[in-house]
DNA sequence: TATTGTTATACTCTATAACTATA
DNA sequence: TATAGTTATAGAGTATAACAATA
């Protein structure tokens, strides 16, 4: 029995979800010892890169529900690598801030992300890689039309 | 506030998680009516592709672990999709066979899975979207390979 | 009334240990 | 003693409903 999954194998999403099991294991293990996980990364990241953003605006930006952020900011609040400050525009919602010791971790997160990356990519030239990015960006933007279209057309 | 992610956008596992969920959405939307998951599609194609397959086999080809394949295995039988039939040569061992309303499912998924993978690949050309999936198999066989690699060491 | 953040909850996916029956 | 399949279970990740405070 020779190439077991072949018909699977035509099929862009078989691979994909394979190649990303690979890169969610070797990025957890990167950042396991800064004790950030993917998410907890990628919510560090954006509030680093957008001071004052709400809860709400970063859970959009990272497609999380709101309920399920609440954790992620509490695990980063309670280390100390961002505050939550109240709005003095809306006392409902906080502001997000970066703390000096969350940027500082943040700086170290992107190096061990970095070096990640370039470990798993390994096998691809820096044109493919970036060619990878454009394509994926490309087939989030089509589901993302996708939806809004179904809900334009279900309403 | 412009791309609030532009940092994250730098990798391309970041941009694959998000593409990847958009597929696995649509994929399972397409698979639905058919009464299968992305998982259940395609452990009945590699069981139709290659009749008396162990279960441990099968475990094998779609890294899952051994325990969680048994339910999959389970829902494929009670909908008599797949047989489990004892080894003739070793009495712990399942022959896993498709029933003909196995291969007939199989047929309609994956022409649903066919309409799937248009659809979300339709911004990319058809050289593209085969350029996509031999990188993807790149990066996996990357990961594998460390993974071997990381366990002689150890070892 | 609607929105922000929160709590509670549930469902899926995944991973590990331990069991049984065979080998 | 080791292996095939199984059971039980626990941990992530993700999704929805409903609540308090505020708009």
């Amino acid at each position: 029995m020779s190439d077991p999954d072949r018909t699977l194998r035509r099929f862009a999403g078989y691979s994909m979800k394979r190649a990303f099991n690979v890169i969610q294991t070797d990025v957890n293990e990167a950042l396991a010892s800064l004790g950030l996980r993917m998410v907890t990364f990628s919510a560090l990241s954006v509030i680093v890169d957008n001071p004052g953003l709400r809860q709400s605006q970063l859970a959009d930006i990272l497609s999380i529900e709101r309920p399920n952020l609440v954790l992620i900011i509490d695990d980063l609040e309670s280390r100390d690598l961002i505050m939550r400050q109240r709005a003095s525009d809306d006392r409902r919602a906080y502001a997000l801030q970066a703390t000096l010791a969350g940027r500082r971790l943040h700086d170290r997160a992107l190096k061990a992300v970095g070096g990640h990356e370039a470990r798993v990519m390994a096998g691809l030239t820096e044109q493919e890689r970036l060619a990878l990015i454009d394509m994926l960006m490309r087939i989030e933007a089509t589901g993302r039309s996708e939806d809004a279209g179904r809900q334009v057309s279900g309403a």
